[in-house]
DNA sequence: ACAGAGCGTTAAAAAAGTGTGAAGTCTTTA
DNA sequence: TAAAGACTTCACACTTTTTTAACGCTCTGT
């Protein structure tokens, strides 16, 4: 049995939910705003949290960020149309889904299911982009099976860009991942490592592509 | 902080694993055997679980299949070589991950790492208007699954005028959505971003119409 | 038909963003 | 403490984007 907790200032809204999750066999704490939300995250220790992006007081971004410095639970967020901007800020930070208001019950438990199951086809600790292989377990990068000497920032680089091979990764994503935690403004210094990253990969099927005024992407041919 | 439960018979493998789990913050707890484990489970509520196959008893399978009935959490195997087939297994019933004894410390911290942090698919927040998609996570803008290559403000652009597709959208408000907090006047620079945008659209089904003295509107056919 | 307003289009200037080398600062290691 | 490596800062040339400006078109009302 799954437990949920729900952080959502609206009580008919807590309501629904509740009778939703219960009537699945779920376990239901709740809470009514943020600050209240995480003693319950920390004390409850849920197997899933539900979290409303327009919370008073502490926001649901805020929330997010502080639960995300300890945890990794499944978070599903609870947004309203025209909140575009927020949730892909919310998604930025590590949220794991989102669901908009209003939404049928359907949708919601199979959302939850999804975010929950972490089994399925066991997924290799590597991510593979044509001829690159970045390994997080030995965290060694290789092209071709020759290994690339890198600096853990370039490590962190590289899979961040690999992670969404052959898409765009704007520059606020990619700092966030790679100095997540840090007060240094690596805002200029984004640049050199790329120029240093680009000159380890050579000319060898791999390549990042800069979006002028957007960020980065990693092609591979 | 995280919890992790170790299901193993030998008690000098307890110990090591302890020793390196504690060192890296983990909180522990240990079972012997396979109905203590469970019992620990449900108790402690572990974030991740290591189970070795070999138990006396009830055996290693069988604890995994039991926990699987009520339990998500994590699961990592701990094989000796030469049990290729009990492996498999395992991992059909919803083992996580496995290592090989004897392991190195990296090796089983870095495997542990994977198997916490995975998380299901994401879906990214797009807008959809006919063959239109707009990728706000991404910052990318497709007609029929052919990507568009677009500057920082023709891609606000279209984002604000597909939001309102099929409806009118003043000059004003494709003015302050687009430059929102910038001093610059673009009333006049409107007219060429949006002939820009027009000519990277081509005749793919969908056109910007202009409503003279008023705005624009996104049509899809 | 004419004047004026609004719009589409093009080209060039201005601004913003990017690549790159090198020097300087910090941290780690012996 | 010194040396090595990694990260940051800085300067400057270069590229892309944005803004500005100019001109011709269409539409509308007189």
């Amino acid at each position: 049995m799954s437990k949920a907790l729900i952080i959502d200032d609206e009580q008919q809204m807590r309501r629904l939910l509740r009778m939703l999750l219960e009537s699945r066999g779920y376990e239901v704490c709740e809470a009514n705003e943020g600050q209240h939300g995480l003693q319950e995250a920390a004390f409850h220790r849920p197997d899933v949290v539900l979290l409303d992006l327009g919370l008073p007081g502490l926001g649901g971004l805020e929330v997010l960020r502080r639960l995300r410095e300890w945890s990794d639970v499944p978070v599903l967020i609870l947004s309203v149309r025209d909140q575009e901007a927020t949730k892909v800020q919310a998604l930025e930070i590590g949220a794991d889904d989102y669901v908009t208001k209003p939404f049928g019950s359907a949708e919601l438990l199979a959302r939850l299911n999804v975010i929950q199951r972490r089994r399925g086809p066991r997924h290799t600790p590597e991510i593979i982009a044509g001829p690159l292989k970045v390994d997080l377990l030995h965290h060694e990068a290789q092209i071709a099976d020759e290994v690339l000497k890198l600096t853990p920032t370039e490590f962190a680089l590289l899979k961040v860009l690999t992670e969404h091979a052959g898409r765009i990764v704007t520059q606020n994503q990619i700092v966030k991942q790679v100095w997540a935690g840090q007060s240094s403004d690596p805002s200029e210094g984004l640049r050199v490592h790329i120029n240093h990253l680009r000159k380890k990969l050579g000319d060898r099927g791999i390549r990042i592509v800069n979006e002028p005024g957007i960020g980065y992407r990693l092609e591979a041919e």
